[in-house]
DNA sequence: CTTGACATGTAACGAGTGTTACATGTAACG
DNA sequence: CGTTACATGTAACACTCGTTACATGTCAAG
């Protein structure tokens, strides 16, 4: 059984999701949701509150989704930077983390306001990503450049709503990668067979 | 010589820079600068037209600092990509790119109030980088792709500040480039021989 | 010296902000 | 029924917001 404030927790996610954090305001909040400012304050004590509340439980949930997401892949054979990107536009995710950009860009802007919440963000996923590369090219440098990708494309999308486009630039991307691996002398050595983790 | 509006826009733009878009109030601003509310109305005629004029001041600047460094570009051999990075992250343009990303993300979650400012952003310069490419691979993913290196990297260095490792990422994306373009057979048949970009 | 354009200071208006004081309702439990 | 915890409604407080009315200053041109 979900208490009241429960209920007006996913309320208030849902209108957040739609009106975005930086002109935030009590009682037109209030007000789309059918009850008072003087009702959200006495639930959550402040209008701060109110906002890491609502964050918090966002976050958690997006990394609930997320985790299921990769625990259950069904097609293995899938990337893992476009299985991502694919959760990632998908319309039930889409709001969200553009709501947590949207987030991230004004903790950089201003940190006294709003980087309270920034504990961890897209930092989580992004090492994830890196883990799926061959252990020989995750350097940081990688890494970096893997969830810049993500970040990127994903802001594009934002500006410009084409989905089409911005998952071709996915795929140019991974093609990329594929083709610079052919392309690079194998640096392995040790063991000329078999793949290279070692005996288990 | 200057006028007062003049200089009261140069000052603007500092204050600008360091203080985000988001907060922006009327009075603290006055005050930062040594004048009143009164006199910013004055000469600009409302918040809005202050807005207007103060970013399309800097990106006018922008856009003329970043024409000049493609014309009178030193070494040719530098590429397209990492010539524009080490200008965006150069101390004098850096705070200027950084308001333009929150100037972005602000429209897009409240185009009401901050669309009219975007007509034409960084949609120039991702352009201008992607003529760079040579003909065969300038395909939409591709140049969306650029445009989203630059954009993420950019996103990462403004959260974390770490000049060096976003700096490695933007050269880690050049290299990629080019080994994939070493595996790729070679697309060109009209003339087996000679650069491809015909006589000159 | 007077005129007139530009610049500035003081104070206020009405609206909106987050928050609070105080009173009232609802419903379960003894 | 009475008590108690939770929920809600009404109204206000102190404050900030963008903007405006009105008066005053500066300073060059006639």
């Amino acid at each position: 059984m979900k208490s009241r404030k429960e209920i007006l927790i996913d309320e208030l996610v849902g209108y957040l999701l739609g009106h975005g954090l930086s002109d935030l305001s009590l009682r037109p909040l209030a007000e789309a949701l059918g009850t008072s400012a003087r009702l959200l304050i006495y639930h959550f004590g402040s209008k701060e509150g109110l906002l890491t509340e609502v964050l918090d439980s966002m976050q958690t949930r997006l990394r609930q989704s997320f985790s299921s997401l990769v625990e259950q892949r069904a097609d293995p054979s899938e990337r893992p930077l476009k299985l991502f990107w694919d959760w990632a536009i998908a319309r039930k995710n889409y709001p969200h983390l553009k709501l947590l950009y949207e987030l991230q860009i004004l903790a950089v802007q201003n940190p006294v306001a709003y980087g309270q919440y920034l504990q961890r963000n897209n930092s989580n996923w992004s090492v994830l990503i890196g883990t799926s590369l061959p252990e020989a090219e995750r350097t940081p440098a990688m890494v970096t450049l893997l969830g810049a990708v993500f970040d990127g494309l994903f802001l594009e999308l934002m500006s410009t709503g084409d989905r089409k486009r911005t998952t071709q630039a996915v795929l140019q991307f991974i093609r990329l990668v594929d083709e610079a691996r052919e392309a690079r002398p194998v640096v392995q050595r040790k063991t000329a067979k078999a793949s290279n983790t070692g005996p288990r």
